[in-house]
DNA sequence: CATGAATGAGATTTCATTCAT
DNA sequence: GATGAATGAAATCTCATTCAT
C-alpha cells in the first residue's frame, strides 16, 4: 500500500528499521543530515543572509530542487539546523546535570563549541536572525529557558557545596556566564586568530575564578 | 567612476562644495543623518537582511533615488551607520578615560545602550553581518582593538588603586566584561521583557561584584 | 516514445495485457478511476491551476510516481477526467433521447449536476482551461457538437408535439438552454449559498416556462 | 518635500494635474493601463494559468521587474484588470438604467462584449479563477450583486410597462439572462467561428423573444 | 539637485517528468 | 510493477543600482 513520502521528519527520531526491506529507502534522514551540514557550512562562510538554497544545494552537490524536496522550506531547513545544534548542546547538558559541577560543564561546553570550528560562526548567525523568524525565535526562547534553569540549578548546587561564591544569586551568575559565552561566540568569527586555544583557556579559567568563592580568605580567617 | 556626486564624507566632515550659495550647507549632512536614523530604525525592526534601501527611503520619507544619491551604495550607508554608533560610544569612552573608574564606565555604558531602545537591536544586527563585508569587519576590528586597550588600561588603573580584583589580568577582565555586554546585546532583542530595568541593574551590579576585590575579608581578618 | 508502460486506454476499454496471470485485471482500471476521482476533488477545491499531480497523488493516497505510472502525463489524466464526466452526461442523454421530453431531460440534467456537489465546480474549471490544451478543446468541441444535435432534435420533437413554443428555431432554443446551464455552472461555485435547492428548482421551472408555448391564451380566446 | 511614489492607485481616479510641473511624471496611470492591456491580451491568448508576469512584461515590451514596479503583485495586477473590465460594464449599465429598457441594455451589452474580441475570452478566464483568490472572489461577488439588482429593477420596470412577460418574477428573469450571457462567454472562445455576428444577433433576438409577453394573444382575446 | 522609472540578477518555491532500483 | 529521489525549467517576487530627465 503506497504511502506518501516520509517528509519532514522532526529531528529526534533515529528510528531506522533494523532490516531494510525492498528498495533502499534512500535514507531520508541521512540525506537531511547531509544537507544540514552543507547549510551550516554555507552559513558559516557566507552568513545567514548570504546563504541561499542554491548555494546550499551546490555545496552538497545537488540541485536546488533536491533541497526543497527534503525540506519544504528554507525556514524548515534552518529550523532543523537550529534544532540539531541545540540537540548537541542539550545532550551534553543532560550528562553534566548529574555531575552538578559548573566547572566541568564549562569545560565540556568549551570542548563542544571549539571542537567544531563552525559552531560559533553558525550559531551567531542563527541567533542574530532568529528574532525575525517567529518559528526560530520561539524555538530559541524555549530552549534557552530550559538551559537557564539547568544552569541555575547546577550553580545553586555549587553554591550549597561551597565551590561557587554565594554572594550573587545563582540565576544572575548563570546569566553572566551565558552572556559571556554568547559574547565570545559573537566576537570569535571576527578575529579567530585572537581566540587561540591558549587564550580561550585563559578566558575560561578567568571565568571560573570570577565565580569561585573569595580565595583562601576563609581559611585565613581561621584560628 | 562615472559621475562624482556630492563627496561622500565619512561622517563628521563638512566638506561641502564651495559652489553652493545661500542655501544652508548643513542640508547634506542633515539629510544623511536623517537617512542613517531611518536605516537604524529599519534594521532594528526588520533585521539587517530585511533592510532594503527602499524601506529605508520610505521610512525617512524620501524617494528611492535619494538614498543612492546621498550614499554611493548600501555598503557606504551601513558603514556610516556603524561609524556613527561607534562614535557615540567612543565619545563616552574618552570622557570616562579621565575618571579611571570602571564602575562609572559601566554605568555610563548602560545609560548609553539602554537610553536608546534600538541600540542593542541595531548593534547586534550590524555585528552579526559585519564579518561578511570586509569594509565593516575592518572597521569593527579597528574600533574594538582600541576599546580593548582603553578598557584594559582603565581596569589596570583600578587594580592599582585596589578597587578591582587583581588576581585576574586586566586584559582578561576587560574581555570578560565586553563579552558580557555583547552577550546581553544579543539576547536582549529576543526577550526584551526579561530585561527590565531592575534586572539589568542587578546584572550590572553583579558584574561589578564579580570584578571587585574579595569583600573586605582580608581586612576583617586583621587585628 | 521512450518507454511503453501499460497501455493508457482512453477510458472504458479493458485492453489489459494478457500476460498478467492470477492478479485481478480490474486493478489497473480501478486505480485509474481512483486517481480520477482524486483529481476531480483536487480540481474542485483548488482549481485547475492549483491542481498539481503531487496533490492528486496525495489525495488518492498514492505516491507521485504512481500518477505518472498510470497516466502518461498530466494531459492524459485530465483528458480521461473530462471524458469520464462527459460519459456520465452522455449516458443520461441517450436515455432521455427516447423520451423526447425536454422537460424530463432538464430535470435529469439537474439531478446529475446537483447530485454531485463537485460536478459544477469541476466542469467549470475544465471548461475554462480546455481551450488552451488542443487535446481538451478538440474533445469538448466534438462532444458539445453531439449534444447540440441531440438537444435540438429533442426540442424540435417537442415543438412538433406542441409542448415547446415554436416561434424560435429549435437550435437557438437548444443553445439558450445550454448557455443557461453553463452560466449557472460558472456562477455556482462563487456563491453556492445562493443556489439553494429551492432557487435552483425555481430557475429550472422558469427556464421551462420560458420555452413553453404561450400559456393557453390561444385556446382561451376560443368559443 | 519628496513623497513616496504614487503606487497602486485604485482604478477610478484620473485626477491628472492640469499642468505638469518639473519632470514628466512618466504617467503612472497610463503605464498601468498599458500593462493591463498587455495582461488582458496574454490571458486571452494563453489563459489565466498560462499568463505569467514574464509574458505580460514581454508583450508590453518591458522586463518582469517593470511589471512588479507598477503592480505590487500578480494579484494586484489581476485585480486591477478585473476592476477595469467591470468599470466598463458598469458605466454602460448606469447609462442604461435611465432608459429602463432591457432590450436596449441587451443590445448595448452585446456591443460592449463583442466590440472587443478579447472581452469574453478574458472575462471567462478571470471568472474561472476568481474563486481561488479571495480578493477576486469578493470583488466579483460585490459587483455581481449590484448588477443583479439593477438588472432586476430594469426588468421589473419593463414588466410594469407590459414590455416584458410578467409570469416569471423579475429576479429570476434577470438571473436567466445573466446566465445566458455567462454561458455564451464561456463557449465563445472555443468556437469563435460559430459565433458569427449573425448568429449572435439571432441568439439575442431569441433571448428577447423569450422574455417578451406572449405575442398578440392579448389582442386576440379582444372582440 | 533630485527623482523615480526601469533593469537585471538572484532568491524562494512549485511542478511535471524521468529513471534507477 | 511501482516507488520516490532527483532534476530542471519556470514562476513570483525582491532589490541594489543606473540613468534620463
Amino acid at each position: 500500500m503506497p504511502k506518501s513520502p516520509p517528509r519532514h521528519v522532526s529531528s529526534g527520531g533515529a528510528v531506522e528499521p533494523a532490516v531494510r526491506r525492498g528498495r533502499p529507502t534512500g535514507d531520508h534522514v541521512a540525506k537531511r543530515a547531509e544537507l544540514l551540514k552543507a547549510a551550516a557550512s554555507v552559513i558559516a562562510q557566507e552568513g545567514y543572509a548570504g546563504a541561499s538554497l542554491r548555494k546550499v544545494a551546490q555545496r552538497a552537490g545537488y540541485t536546488t530542487g533536491a533541497v526543497t524536496y527534503y525540506f519544504a522550506n528554507k525556514e524548515e531547513l534552518v529550523t532543523a539546523l537550529i534544532e540539531s545544534r541545540f540537540d548537541r548542546y542539550e545532550e551534553m547538558l543532560e550528562a553534566a546535570r548529574g555531575q552538578a559541577d559548573i566547572k566541568a560543564l564549562i569545560e565540556q561546553w568549551l570542548a563542544l563549541t571549539t571542537g567544531d570550528p563552525e559552531y560559533w560562526p553558525v550559531m551567531s548567525q542563527l541567533l542574530a536572525h532568529a528574532r525575525f523568524e517567529p518559528a526560530f525565535a520561539a524555538l530559541i526562547e524555549r530552549r534557552y529557558a530550559r538551559y537557564r534553569e539547568v544552569h541555575t540549578s547546577i550553580i545553586a548546587a555549587g553554591q550549597a557545596l561551597g565551590t561557587i561564591r554565594d554572594d550573587i544569586p545563582a540565576d544572575l551568575l548563570a546569566d553572566q556566564l551565558s552572556a559571556m559565552g554568547d559574547g565570545w561566540m559573537m566576537m570569535f568569527p571576527f578575529e579567530p586568530e585572537r581566540f587561540t586555544p591558549g587564550r580561550i583557556q585563559a578566558l575560561v579559567d578567568a571565568a571560573i575564578a570570577l565565580i569561585s568563592p573569595a580565595p583562601d580568605t576563609r581559611r585565613t580567617s581561621g584560628p
